[in-house]
DNA sequence: CGGTCTCTTGACGGAGTTCAAAGCTAGTGG
DNA sequence: CCACTAGCTTTGAACTCCGTCAAGAGACCG
């Protein structure tokens, strides 16, 4: 497959670009391989990248002083994973960046995001969407957080992003879910012995 | 006070204008007074709006099936409101957006909006930054949301926000920081014995 | 005034946490 | 190819933070 056709068709539902602007594209994109395990970025560092996931899976996250985590984001084929606020204003990050598989990524930083945007000002567009739906759907999701039981947020979770479970580890899960690894075990259990 | 004097100088924190461009901006926006309790949009409506806040304070917030109440946003002077995915997606909406107090706004529709951005497309930069910021600060009260106590949410908030506590009625903080109203009472209570 | 909206207080209950221990799985090195 | 380890999941008991319900007390406004 080549390195560049998921990008092409996610930046095609946005915008349609002529091919000679799908080379400017091409060009400024910088392939990235990253082994599982590997921290793309830490709490206090500036994130210089956004990263445009071909093949593996990210995951984003909060840790507090306690070592209590809170996953932000699990990024994967087609996702899209940065820390946009320390990107854009290359200040200190708060989150955590991390690989949990192999990756292939294909990566802009600071200039090259610049340089794209002043070469293909209608790319203006497809970063302003995929911004203003990621915050649409934290807000629904803060909701479901604040007014929804632990097992119907782990019945949503499962319908939004039925591949997820199967490629990370439960524990992350909770985290995301912002439960304990061990009701989220209580609450599977529960919901099996239901349905039999 | 001139009409224009506030959205000026917010606009100009992000991007300086010309006089002529402002003018431009001033003959887009369409003032618009409102009365207490006037609700501007309810769940299932599409979202025809963007309103910059004058003056007055506005409530943006989730309602689920049995009348549970999550508060999204507090919007007073300086502040947009508005549902942005049904406002450029022109669907139908979660929330319900409401004024707290007699309120003027200045007020963009689709059209006005896209007239305006094509007259003046340096102000695509000053609309992705404010999604930006929103963005990001909503992630960060997601992870507060996930992982602190009631009494650090409500301590949070009047660091954030000091003004608001005395503007709106506490039951809709304590929606906002997803506690129960009697709750954030005691919370309240407990905390004024401790530091007497 | 009288009704409506708001805040407070207390008793009780429950959803979810914490802690500890044990079983399970997959990867790794000898 | 087996043994070992490290990470993950499960389970249970005790506990806690917070929600629910109910009642009362202000405060505000027509």
């Amino acid at each position: 497959m080549d390195l560049f056709e998921r990008i092409h068709a996610h930046v095609n539902r946005s915008c349609r670009l002529s091919d000679a602007d799908l080379d400017i594209v091409d060009g400024l994109l910088e392939k990235r391989i990253v082994k599982r395990k590997t921290m793309l970025l830490q709490e206090g560092e500036v994130c210089h990248f956004e990263a445009f996931v071909n093949q593996g899976c990210i995951r984003s996250y909060y840790l507090d002083e306690n070592g209590f985590e809170v996953t932000l984001q699990f990024a994967i084929e087609d996702w899209w994973v940065s820390d946009i606020a320390s990107f854009h204003e290359q200040k200190p990050s708060h989150l955590f960046i991390e690989a949990l598989e192999d990756c292939e990524l294909l990566v802009l930083n600071p200039a090259t995001k610049e340089s794209l945007l002043q070469q293909i000002p209608s790319l203006e567009r497809y970063f302003r969407l995929m911004v203003q739906r990621n915050l649409s759907s934290l807000q629904s999701r803060l909701f479901k957080t604040i007014a929804t039981s632990a097992q119907d947020k782990y019945l949503d979770f499962l319908e939004k992003y039925p591949t997820i479970p199967q490629r990370v580890p439960q524990h992350y899960i909770a985290s995301y879910l912002g439960i304990s690894p061990e009701f989220l075990s209580k609450v599977r259990t529960r919901m099996a012995r239901k349905s039999i």
